[in-house]
DNA sequence: ATTTATGCAAATCATTTGCACATAG
DNA sequence: CTATGTGCAAATGATTTGCATAAAT
């Protein structure tokens, strides 16, 4: 099937590459701005496509809604137990881990994700303000 | 609140051990062998618990729901693909890594996972026959 | 006796799907 | 024209919650 250029998957695209590891209902709502007629079916669909083509990345993360990301390299992330929000790791990615631990267990190991989680900077502030 | 010593707690501890990280539904299914009057309800409320209380570990993968693991000890854990089966890793807990991001960021690191993804040994077989 | 836990059904949250209609190629 | 995409509403899957009743301390 060969995938189509729509002014909404064009909508799509833009907002999730403007917006900061948005989650599938923060793309909705930006996109809702500017084309109110969006519906949440066309936005979860073709985040979905935009990854599978290499357009953005789809990150999915051990807590909460999945995430979409423009950098499409690999990396890592670090989620604020707290706000929630969801930053890059600027931290060289492991490109040798998978291979420790092949032979052990007997799997093809394809891949692999490193999630740190704490406390953001805003949030430390907060709760410091707070007691 | 202090907590107390029920019959479906402790069917629902003994359970969630001797299966293999499994999701709150495999411990439902398993617990409802013995005492069919449990509930979903009881079982995500007591899982939820017992994790709390140090007794299992809740593991939280990037896909899929949420298992349940008697190896409380920090570690790692890789995923099948095809059959979603998780296991754990046999490689040493990074206890250092959280240092080596701290400073760049701003944010207190409270911790890490690293979740691995692969054809597990199984699979591979059922491929490899599949074609 | 008092407080915590259970079972049920309904609610919630993220995401997917079926289907009739619209539109890009 | 015809296949692919859209919008809507309903379905799905995982998990949580309100509430009346039951059981543990």
């Amino acid at each position: 099937m060969k995938t189509r250029n729509t002014l909404q998957k064009n909508i799509i695209l833009e907002q999730a590459r403007r917006l900061h590891h948005p989650t599938a209902e923060e793309v909705y709502e930006a996109v809702f701005q500017v084309h109110p007629s969006i519906s949440r079916a066309t936005v979860y669909r073709n985040l979905k496509r935009l990854s599978e083509e290499g357009a953005i990345s789809h990150v999915r993360l051990p807590d909460g809604a999945d995430r979409f990301d423009s950098m499409t390299q690999k990396h890592y992330h670090i989620r604020c137990t707290e706000c929630g929000r969801v930053f890059d790791v600027d931290m060289p990615y492991f490109s040798g881990l998978e291979d420790k631990i092949a032979d052990k267990h007997g799997f093809d190991v394809n891949g692999h994700d490193i999630t740190f989680v704490g406390l953001c900077p805003d949030c430390k502030i907060k709760k410091k303000r707070g007691q």
